[in-house]
DNA sequence: TAATTTGGTTTATAAAATAAACTTCTTTAT
DNA sequence: ATAAAGAAGTTTATTTTATAAACCAAATTA
């Protein structure tokens, strides 16, 4: 096949924007990453089970005062296989 | 938002090769994108449909001799909704 | 002429995305 | 002190999508 397959657990406009922030944000909360991406906060938190199920992401619970705090970090592994995505979109946007 | 919205004819990875083909290629035969993209004849054949139905492709059906022949183009349209969908996904992959 | 191949379409199933409902605890207002 | 509202999520249910399997008609090959 001359088209590489798309990762499909990065081939998801969701865990895509998810992932892109914590490219360049290095760690993100949970409301934070709500607010970013506009999504409900239900689908979010399917979406960053499945990153972290992957170990694309790791979720740290804990508690800032008294309210439970989420906070999601990227992982070598996510990093890797976000490049690797890129690299294979590119197959299908270099149309030239 | 921050992140624009991936419109979602073009995310999809079959539709987006599909896409990607027709853009190179100007016309391409049925199972010339078959054999390029890897696809069964049944998810081919919906994708192109629900392409076409949005006015992003157009499908020519002929005969080839005695044979059927499918081709494919693309639309003034679909090429302009390729475009916006690249544009959209830079806002996700160029994170720096 | 029977089996196989070509070129598909239609239908059924599996997987995914998304929203709606719910939970627990906290803060604010009365 | 208590009720109402808000924050931070999770769970469950629904809808949508992707994909494969089954099917069909005509042509080719054995």
């Amino acid at each position: 096949m001359m088209f590489p397959t798309l990762d499909p657990l990065l081939h998801s406009e969701l865990r895509l924007a998810i992932m892109s922030l914590l490219i360049s944000d290095v760690e993100a909360e949970f409301p934070y990453i709500k607010e970013q991406t506009g999504a409900t906060a239900g689908n979010l938190s399917v979406q960053i089970d499945k990153l972290a199920a992957a170990d694309y992401i790791k979720v740290e619970k804990s508690f800032k005062g008294k309210k439970p705090c989420t906070i999601c970090r990227i992982t070598p592994t996510g990093l890797k296989a976000f490049e690797d995505y890129v690299k294979a979109l590119k197959s299908y946007l270099d149309v030239k």
